[in-house]
DNA sequence: GTCTATAGAAGGATAGAC
DNA sequence: GTCTATCCTTCTATAGAC
């Protein structure tokens, strides 16, 4: 059976969803309350249950669209013709910029994974990983053997540069707490990372061809 | 006015903070449930409060235990009498180790933090990081120039040292899917990962003489 | 110190009027 | 489609017996 949606279903539905993407992003899942989701949306809240039946496909349908927004940022490095080098520059630029926009995305999406690991277990698994490995081969194999980079070593490369840019936000009650401490700021941190990450990266890489594999 | 503990008060008391740590790092502050607790500790509900007075004060406890714990592994780093690059290699060892046996602390900590920064603001504020920054350049000013480290890029390079051990827990539900989806276990990917790290980390800093400042 | 019983409030969800 | 009223459950917390 389909629904059809007059305006006022899709402006509604939408405030709906706009303020529980910030009351979950905000508390979480567990911490996040259907009377808050409804104040912020200017509605009743049990219009929240004939638009979503439950908190829990609610939070669902916030999951999803947050997850797939998050994830998407990953795809330019594996559909653009540039070299190792100006991929890891352009992701870090782009990476960086989009969570310094949206600084609490990281830690809602791999919190609620852990704790929830299932929710994105169905979109792992749709994905086929080493297809995507091997384009990547494909599309940089000269590159990768002149940085001595096997396929073995791929993971531990892929998630370090990854790390290098999610960390700080994943961590980012602590870091900026520190920073301050020592007169500097997060935005200015941030602002500073994105060509540091990139040449760290790429002179660890480079200096391979030097170190015992 | 000074309580005086029993034998069987310290018992008790103890049942519940182990049986406190267990729920409130697996459910975090919001999910978890006193009753969880109090079946757990094999005890009434109502002694939760008897000795911690509000689930709050009880997960205050915890977590500044949990945090503490945390954050002495990373005390070793300052006061040893080891080269930078022995550091680095100790560092990964003893930190990668220490997470693998408690896979699930990271991962509460961070959180916890970004949902609530005063819990910690009081422990960091106590802690003075510019004279831990000193003592750093004490200790190993002369292999810094030869890295070409400036005092300005330090906290870059110290928070991407952290990020590349402590990233993979905080995002162990999704990389631990992705490794299964390529044939890799968690496990083994974080046993490689110590001498993997320590390499990548050295290789960079090594090369950042020939890379322009 | 430990238990039973229960208060008191809040949360998710539904029924039914309009 | 939107609201009011209310149900039912769950949760924290306390009172009071032993």
């Amino acid at each position: 059976m389909v629904k059809i949606m007059t305006e006022t279903d899709k402006q509604t539905e939408e405030k709906i969803f706009d303020a529980a993407v910030i009351v979950f992003v905000e508390k979480g899942m567990d911490g996040a309350r259907m009377q808050d989701i409804a104040d912020r949306a200017s509605i009743n809240k049990s219009l929240l249950h004939y638009y979503y039946r439950s908190k829990d496909k609610l939070f669902d349908a916030v999951f999803q669209k947050i997850a797939g927004k998050v994830f998407e940022k990953f795809a330019p490095v594996f559909d653009q013709n540039l070299t190792l080098e100006e991929k890891i520059r352009f992701f870090y630029k782009e990476h960086l910029s989009f969570m310094a926009e949206n600084p609490r995305l990281p830690s809602f999406v791999l919190n609620e994974i852990n704790r929830n690991p299932a929710r994105i277990r169905k979109i792992i698994k749709s994905m086929d990983f080493n297809k995507l490995l091997m384009m990547l081969e494909e599309q940089h194999g000269d590159e990768l053997r002149m940085y001595n980079i096997t396929s073995k070593s791929i993971p531990q490369i892929m998630t370090t540069i990854v790390s290098i840019s999610v960390f700080p936000f994943a961590a980012r009650g602590i870091i900026q707490t520190i920073l301050e401490n020592i007169g500097m700021d997060f935005d200015s941190y941030i602002e500073e990372r994105k060509e540091f990450a990139a040449d760290f990266v790429i002179s660890a890489l480079k200096s391979r061809k030097n170190i015992k594999q």
